[in-house]
DNA sequence: CTAATAGTGTCTGTAAGACAGTATTAT
DNA sequence: ATAATACTGTCTTACAGACACTATTAG
């Protein structure tokens, strides 16, 4: 490795920024036992008004990747810090973007990350942190501020990442207990993508019953094999479900699945 | 911007791989006009025997990208150096990659791109270049070389890339001509994705008279609003599509597209 | 009882997959 | 005629989407 100072030109860094998002529920207020309101939040972060760049502005958390480290393990350590998550989240890469003047500082590449983080994984957010630093925003309504840098584009070029995941691989297990119920699973991703709608008893008959859907989900079963139900969100108890391994492929010349 | 040196120890340059993919066309000899065979090829090129990393080597093509520059422009910049190609190429972004020891030169991430590229694009590539330096492989062949740096990986990272979005995108119009027949369409596919093998009768039929496909691709028509076709692959004339303009969601919930 | 969600059943039209058979062209 | 590809038709089963209906629970 060399120590030596560079011939050329180098990049001034290579930040790592990260989309995270969460979906928080929102009970309503009801006599009856009833399912809540889910919500799509991404975290942002205040930057200090002293800061050189864009100080005061809201901002996707992010920081430099070091010499001695993957670009995953900078993402991994950045949520870390923003947020003191260190459990089983799944953090993916979604592109690296540069051009000139992006950054005021200088040449300042960065690799965009979006991690998808469990609602009780943030229970300790706000009060660990000051909520004029950090903070949930609802997606729309952080679409809807001027983000520092070019983080506006970054914040929706994530959101159009896990739009499109979330329909084509399993990543609503992301936000999803181990064992959900179907109508959780419709829910996580109808909050994720709205133009989703279907008529829940075919969604549930579509995803149990169809061939090339099998080993998708399974039901979740007890110590004595019989399946699990929960009265989480209904009176009436509903069954539980577990994603099984299977990860389809995916196709727009044929069925849709092999 | 600033032009001071660095108070931190920042990366020694941020180099574009791109994995350059085309399909080439290897007629059968035959006394009758017949369907030639295709094949996946990947651009290498060989280092040089005086590089200070891996002299002699296969490797993806890349270079430094530059401050004044975008990480596309680079790519295109690259692929222009590489293949002398200046034309209506897609290049797409896969990934960024780092880790400790991947480039013996020091803190050298890598931004990995691949092109798609006509096969007639590429015809004075034998002829510009020396066969030594710069050549077309099979993808099997390539795959089993012990590439430079972590160039294996990239390559199979970015095949598996174009793989998935052969199946779930239009990215097939990338390597037909702009009219094209069904058999052609159905042969690029199955190139790209040996797996994927269908009766071509209802091949066709799925793709034009299903109503979630409608839009997908249509006839080619010429000057009076009649069909279009070719002989170019049998004595039969072959009728000629065009792809429309409709890129179709996907999705594992419901029955593909939407 | 009520309010809420869970779950079942049925019907219709569309799509998928298997496969047989016919059509068109240059040589 | 022959060899190749192009195309058409048919039949069976699977799936999608619409929608009406019943079931279960706490209060």
């Amino acid at each position: 490795m060399t120590n030596e100072a560079p011939k050329y030109r180098t990049p001034d860094g290579l930040p790592v920024d990260i989309a995270i998002f969460t979906i928080t529920s929102h009970a309503k207020p009801s006599n009856y036992k009833m399912l809540a309101d889910r919500r799509l939040d991404v975290l942002l972060i205040r930057r200090s008004t002293s800061s050189e760049a864009y100080p005061g502005y809201w901002a996707l958390p992010g920081g430099f990747s070091g010499e001695e480290e993957t670009l995953l393990e900078a993402a991994y350590r950045e949520l870390k810090e923003e947020t003191n998550v260190d459990r089983d989240v799944v953090i993916e890469q979604i592109k690296t973007v540069y051009d000139p003047g992006r950054d005021p500082r200088g040449w300042m590449p960065s690799v965009l990350y979006c991690a998808l983080v469990k609602e009780e994984y943030l229970l300790d957010l706000a009060a660990d942190t000051d909520a004029d630093e950090v903070r949930l925003f609802p997606i729309e309504e952080a679409l809807q501020l001027k983000l520092a840098f070019d983080h506006n584009v970054l914040l929706q070029d994530a959101l159009a990442y896990v739009r499109s995941k979330m329909m084509m691989t399993t990543l609503a297990k992301q936000f999803l207990p181990t064992e959900f119920t179907i109508r959780e699973l419709y829910q996580v991703i109808q909050t994720v993508v709205p133009t989703f709608e279907e008529d829940i008893p075919n969604f549930k008959r579509n995803l149990l019953t169809t061939k090339t859907r099998q080993g998708l989900i399974k039901e979740a079963l007890d110590r004595d094999g019989k399946p699990k139900t929960t009265d989480r969100n209904s009176n009436r108890p509903a069954q539980l479900y577990v994603y099984a391994d299977y990860e389809p492929n995916i196709s727009i010349y044929n069925s849709g699945l092999f």
